[in-house]
DNA sequence: TATTTATATTAGACATTTCTAATCTTGATT
DNA sequence: AATCAAGATTAGAAATGTCTAATATAAATA
């Protein structure tokens, strides 16, 4: 019989760390303005004054939410001279996004 | 011509009404608590109470988070005289948290 | 109808998140 | 060296989220 026995998670089990880390990785993603960064990203890379003026609010802010992103590691960063550039960090990420975009989306085409 | 002429966001644009919908569905799914009732539930539907003895805290905890998730289109709920039961809402949905596990966690097979 | 079982609701204390404004750091230019 | 430009950091007020404890509802059973 294919009951469940000693486990009550059955075949989908997932370990209370995973779900800690994915709970903090998801609700990183989660802020308005940080998915509208995400979506705006893609799979390109842009420096943080391209991304202040594409999203539209303070300096500071974006900075701060980059910073999210980034400890999550969900983005990463690269300094060149001056300028900071971010891009999504890994393609499982961006698949991830994509995913999103297809449930969320209206018009997902 | 298919350049940009008119807007910023390009291939990728997403409405901020699309954004405003998905993040408040991705704040929900982000919770400790309600990822991992996502994730248990899978393709099945369980009752309050099998999430209560599974998940382990206080019942007016698990009804409050499950609240959280009907109202966000993310769970469905079905009465059958004195218990409800919940399930994920759609397809879409279930291919999402999918996608979340293999993103996540560690052991993804 | 009184009790029990299953779930939902509410109020409020506590914790976390978010934004703004000011300041700091670093590298480039004058 | 002084200034400018790009980005990060900090403090604190306001908003939002979370949990607990108590109470409410609704269906089943005694």
């Amino acid at each position: 019989m294919s009951t469940v026995e000693n486990d009550v998670l059955a075949d989908h089990e997932v370990s209370e760390k995973d779900i800690e880390k994915a709970s903090r990785s998801i609700k990183a993603m989660s802020h308005p303005l940080r998915l509208k960064i995400l979506c705006i990203l893609g799979e390109k890379e842009f420096s943080v004054q391209d991304i202040v003026e594409t999203v539209g609010t303070s300096q500071s802010n974006i900075s701060q939410h980059l910073g999210i992103l980034k400890d999550k590691g969900i983005l990463v960063a690269r300094k060149d001279s001056n300028k900071v550039f971010y891009s999504v960090s890994d393609r499982q990420t961006l698949m991830l996004l994509e995913m999103m975009r297809k449930v969320f989306c209206s018009n997902s085409d």
